[in-house]
DNA sequence: TAATATTTTGCAAACGTATGCATTTTTTCA
DNA sequence: TGAAAAAATGCATACGTTTGCAAAATATTA
């Protein structure tokens, strides 16, 4: 109700001293004596004065505001780069302006324009692609955006990734190893480089062993495609032994398809492989073989270039793959029963 | 590199009007002839123009901001409020700056403080305590609070969250009424709303049925706490027939336990039950028994009271419950077998 | 102690926008 | 067509800060 709002002038007005004073006081690198910063001090308590940060950025420029586009929460894996992103930047004393891009708009350059609007410092884009004209806007208006897991042809822009291709070459090499003969694949949303990485490692890997793919699906990330495409790939004689799934969000579903409702064995008939290594993969209920996505370093990695950029204005973009281990546990067969078949 | 800012000015010189009417224009009830309009429009589109949403406050004293505090990302059921938070609001104008409470400082007050800095309209806490003394200081500054999925003792403080008193009870009255005898209770943090209403309103119902809780564990809402609770609650001879979990979170890593650690059959040997009807819950490998939190109503709910507080200055603070039905599912056995034991 | 170097302080001008008021233009209606 | 009503426009000010500049106060040195 009272809704009053204290300015550093009448801050200024009790400590006895001029609204630069006060100004200074709350600024870290200004000039001001200890006697004055005391009386401001005493004086801004006595009031509950905080400095009004919007009034601050709009005459410095910086907004202490990062934007961070984001398609769904319900991939715990974006659930987790949110919370390590914004314990990150909180830090670094900035903070994150969250945009959903999903649902609202199926357009993301609007939803960049309004970033923009808030007048950032910085903008993080998960999981989405970027039209390269609002890329150059970003640039333009001298706010540099970083992809996070995803990474796009325009050169221009700076990404963070796992090492998708690397990744797929693991799984593939290790699929094979283990004595798999029939070996299906289902694949995220194909506008999207990780599924596209991921998939070249692990078909290339295989071709390099005179392997092709056995089957495959397409099931866009979503669970219910992952449901319909397990039913189509296993709902004929000739099975898979093994089936590689482009995130683990999906590869949960392909497990309870093929146990509760196609009632195969996993591993003993089919071995199961996904990527992320989200936690929910260490669960005893799934206990699944994954290549690992690791989010703190790739987190880490993106608010650095971030800051490199908001600080030191190195413009230089830079695209870094982070490389992740296969995570070994129950859902894939390890031995090497070459007798099969 | 760049770097430029266009200014409404620029723009004015362009189309040739004045700066007033540049702002007229980008301002929904402002009157402008259909001309100049016409020609604002086009000057900005050529320029790249588009108002500083910053600086508008500073005069508006609206920053289209809400705050939104929340401690953990990792129970699924805040990341979804995250996302739906953000839509919602999105879609009204408002956008979401987070505050990740957890790690950083176990200081809330901090916290909240840095939000008012950012001159919000609004804030929410989700999963958090605040100190009364805070909460005056929130109405203070004219900005409306509201405690999500947590009350208070503070009349002053709006809050939503789903009935939990009466969810207590239906989970109590359901476990009786299919004649289970040794019932226990692990609890979340007992700080928590949440945990006293829901434990109060099951032990309340037990107790009209003339039955007392037969173990009790509390693991604070933590995956670890929770293993070890039920393992110290399933360790000797006299094992409870049924147990309730004070989350859905944490009731999957009491199944988990109960199933590959402990051998146990559920719901044969035990039924389970959680609350919040998260989306795990209702997957096959877990298909867990559970009250409903209906995040969607509580999500609308909260926003609409926030919505209330900004226009109307409707400054009676509301408590809102939610009531959940409870969603049965494989983890607790249904049929009335009375000649147990 | 006097002269110089340093620090502290206040003044005033920004930052980019919204808006009350007075003035001009357009519309309305008899 | 002319007077009154309505709409559009520009001017100037305000929002709450930071910061360059010059003046004042303090510290340093010979």
């Amino acid at each position: 109700m009272a809704t009053k709002k204290v300015t550093s002038l009448e801050v200024a007005r009790l400590a006895g001293v001029s609204q630069s004073a006060v100004s200074r006081v709350f600024t870290p690198g200004a000039s001001a004596s200890k006697s004055t910063s005391d009386r401001v001090q005493k004086a801004a308590k006595e009031l509950g004065y905080r400095p009004n940060v919007l009034a601050r950025s709009l005459i410095t420029g910086r907004s202490q505001i990062i934007g961070l586009v984001v398609a769904y929460l319900d991939n715990y894996f974006y659930a987790e780069a949110v919370e390590l992103f914004s314990n990150s930047l909180q830090q670094k004393g900035f903070h994150v302006l969250v945009f959903m891009a999903s649902k609202t708009s199926g357009n993301i350059d609007d939803v960049v324009h309004e970033i923009l609007d808030y007048q950032v410092d910085g903008i993080i884009v998960a999981s989405v692609s970027m039209s390269s004209d609002l890329a150059a806007r970003c640039s333009e208006a001298g706010v540099p955006a970083v992809l996070f897991n995803r990474t796009q042809d325009d050169q221009r822009l700076s990404s963070v990734t796992a090492d998708n291709i690397l990744g797929g070459q693991k799984v593939a090499s290790f699929l094979i190893a283990s004595g798999h003969k029939r070996i299906g694949y289902i694949a995220g949303w194909e506008g999207a480089s990780t599924q596209r990485d991921r998939e070249k490692g692990f078909v290339d890997e295989l071709q390099n062993h005179g392997m092709d793919l056995f089957a495959r699906e397409v099931a866009n990330y979503k669970a219910d495609e992952a449901r319909q495409a397990t039913r189509k790939m296993f709902g004929g004689n000739e099975k898979p032994d093994a089936v590689f799934v482009a995130s683990d969000a999906m590869a949960f579903t392909v497990l309870d398809v093929l146990r509760y409702e196609l009632n195969l064995k996993v591993p003993d008939d089919v071995s199961v492989i996904g990527f992320d290594d989200v936690p929910i993969a260490s669960w005893p209920a799934y206990d699944l073989t994954t290549v690992r996505s690791p989010a703190n370093r790739m987190v880490d990695e993106t608010v650095s270039i971030l800051m490199d950029c908001i600080d030191n204005k190195t413009t230089e973009p830079r695209r870094i793959e982070i490389d992740g281990p296969l995570v070994l546990r129950g859902s894939a067969k390890i031995s090497n029963n070459s007798a099969k078949e």
